[in-house]
DNA sequence: TTTGACATCGACACATTGTCTCGTTAAACT
DNA sequence: AGTTTAACGAGACAATGTGTCGATGTCAAA
């Protein structure tokens, strides 16, 4: 990916290319967070590594956290689909839930700077973001909470929250193996206690 | 907390003045970053919170990014002395562990923001403040295997990375119970399997 | 009292931000 | 083809933050 120029001329409709910028702005933005750093991500350097103008960037965003913010919405909504193909796929409750904490987990494991963008904001919009992958996985604890291989003391929105928090830590681990490790010991949480 | 202002003159030893700057200066990038966000953190604002010049400020750190990586220290090392207090108190290997790990959730669910400023930073440093936690995690759950509590297919440092990142949950659960439920489950994944 | 060391603050030069205007250029319409 | 519409880039602008010097004042020791 070069997170390049912009083609001078509008490619198609006006819409395309509109969207064309908009995602070519994304793309810069995640460049420069993961390769300089927070503090490289200026309006100033957007604009000259995506190839327009400075003003022309404020037409589309109204400063660096609304980008920030786009583009960490764009990961998040990019990451649900994912995880819904995943599910769709697989067959059995349980094999859902295992496959798609393990994509999860995978996910976290591979990009280790998504997570970022989500804390330079204080609004909102994170929150919701969050609950969304939150409400998902609580959607398949529920599901798996009837064939009764779940634990039934705490509430699945809590669960989900263990999950998603607990597979945060593959981020910092250093192989596959492990992560698919710690997606088996997260599982393990989610069991009735055996005493 | 008022962050307030620095006596004009030095109160004692030169020494014990400018820990007293030091300190005051840290309380109140704190106080900023959690009132107004990370964009309100910057070097005139805090002189200006603080009560001292914004050039004297420069002679205590050298940015935005060395306070708030000293205020992030700072936080690590009271969090460490805290945890060992309550280490050395409790009693069994087992007990240990588990006072252990509610203080730390505790302390992630109290104050929200304590793991925002670790993200501003890129380098090393908070790799370094975080493995001290996991270092001291670890080695409660090594002293816990002996007694055969812990399950033995997944090494202890990675057992410890599953705990810390399963209970900062705590952060945005809604009670106190909820959090001891956080631990409960938490615990459940550290056991052996049962089948 | 004099001297040295140190903390403090005001001021300067420079960079970045967000906003505005203006002339240019290409698409869309008639 | 000719006209209208709209996006674009460049420059100017005030406002704010940055990093650095030099001047001023205070303490402690000679």
């Amino acid at each position: 990916m070069y997170s390049g120029v912009v083609p001078k001329l509008w490619n198609e409709t006006i819409e395309a290319h509109r969207r064309a910028v908009r995602d070519a702005t994304l793309d810069t933005a995640a460049a420069l967070l993961a390769e300089h750093g927070l503090a490289s991500v200026t309006m100033s350097r957007i604009a000259k590594k995506t190839g327009i103008g400075r003003a022309t960037l404020y037409k589309y965003f109204s400063g660096v956290e609304a980008i920030l913010l786009a583009w960490h919405e764009r990961q998040i909504t990019g990451h649900l689909e994912y995880l819904a193909e995943i599910r769709d796929r697989a067959g059995g409750a349980g094999e859902r839930l295992e496959a798609v904490l393990e994509a999860y987990a995978l996910i976290s494991y591979k990009h280790h700077g998504t997570e970022l963008a989500a804390l330079v904001h204080r609004g909102d919009h994170i929150a919701r973001a969050q609950k969304q992958l939150n409400d998902f996985i609580r959607d398949l604890l529920t599901e798996g909470a009837e064939t009764g291989a779940l634990r039934d003391d705490v509430a699945p929105d809590e669960l989900a929250s263990y999950c998603l928090h607990a597979l945060t830590a593959a981020s910092s681990l250093p192989s596959e193996a492990a992560v698919r490790r710690l997606v088996t010991v997260t599982l393990t949480g989610l069991h009735p206690r055996a005493d």
